[in-house]
DNA sequence: CACCATGTTCCTTG
DNA sequence: CCAAGGAACATGGT
């Protein structure tokens, strides 16, 4: 669920649900997501505090709160691979792995995560290691090629390096390298200029397209009929061909392409699942070679604000 | 049962 | 010291 765009997505909705709401009382289940915060000092910092303000760093989300003796701190979220955050009625049982559940009145504030990767914590220190966030100026084709510099490392396996540019993630980096049409296998060093400033425009791209996608498309909110709230990354009920055709390539092995027919194909680079076209993404597709590819079908890609 | 999973950190090896 | 690869974390889905 969360790589950059659906943090960005989760921080727009949850923000203004939290804004100017105290937390009343704490319950810790998994103390491991407070890490290195002891549950003593995280309880003691968040009681009586109130939500200021909610921001995203690459992945991460940036509770901003009023403390009751008068001062600031910012509360460090991480999703990891399986968390949520939501808000519940007070009075509903929370969740069979709710590992934070902040009370705030009426509402409690849930941080569910089945597998506990996530983070909660008042240790800010993780976000000062994230490079430049994709979406901002100082993303440049300069500072992209800098931090490629010369490691040989695959450009799939350094698109992950969250020092490199904050918030890709496995989805994001295999569709932003089919969107630029480069191999994930190339060493990162062998990157030329125009591939470099080719794979910025495609991360960008990738990630405003999926947060138009997830702020545009009715996202399933409420899974049970009562307006409790909960934002779940799922679709609401009748988006699914909307859904099926997000994706380019992840997930899609054996699948074609849908620029040019050619199976998609799966490889697995540094223990994680990488998923190109190998005709689009060939690895020495350095000039032209567009003759195998299905004119209707590039004619759907470009309407999507694909780079070729 | 086997294998896979949207992330990060730590350990080992070279 | 650095780069690269792999395991670990913990649980659920197919």
């Amino acid at each position: 669920m969360p790589e950059l765009p659906e943090v960005e997505i989760l921080t727009r909705h949850l923000g203004p649900w939290l804004n100017g709401r105290t937390i009343r009382a704490i319950a810790v289940r998994r103390a491991k997501i407070l890490e290195p915060t002891s549950i003593v000092h995280f309880t003691r910092t968040l009681r009586g505090a109130k939500f200021s303000g909610l921001r995203r760093r690459g992945k991460y989300l940036l509770f901003d709160l009023r403390l009751k003796t008068g001062g600031t701190q910012t509360l460090l979220g991480h999703l990891g691979m399986t968390g949520r955050m939501y808000l519940l009625p007070a009075k509903a049982p929370p969740p069979k792995h709710a590992a934070v559940v902040l009370n705030l009145g009426a509402d409690n504030f849930i941080f569910e995560d089945a597998r506990y990767f996530g983070r909660l914590t008042l240790d800010t220190k993780a976000i000062e290691k994230l490079g430049p966030e994709p979406l901002e100026k100082n993303f440049t084709n300069l500072a992209l090629a800098a931090a490629l510099g010369r490691s040989s490392q695959a450009i799939k396996i350094k698109l992950l390096d969250q020092s490199l540019v904050a918030g890709v993630g496995n989805i994001y980096a295999s569709e932003a390298l089919f969107r630029a049409r480069i191999s994930p296998c190339l060493a990162a060093c062998r990157l030329q200029r125009r591939e470099i400033a080719s794979l910025r425009s495609a991360i960008r791209k990738t990630l405003m397209e999926a947060i138009r996608f997830g702020s545009t498309v009715p996202l399933n909110f409420s899974k049970g009929d009562h307006g409790d709230k909960i934002f779940y990354y799922g679709l609401a009920p009748g988006a699914e061909n909307y859904y099926d055709e997000r994706l380019m390539v992840y997930d899609r092995a054996g699948k074609p392409c849908r620029l040019c027919g050619t199976p998609i194909r799966r490889i697995v680079q540094a223990a994680r699942s990488t998923f190109f076209c190998p005709l689009c993404q060939k690895l020495d597709f350095r000039a032209s070679n567009l003759e195998n590819r299905n004119p209707r079908l590039q004619n759907r890609i470009d309407s999507k604000g694909c780079d070729l």
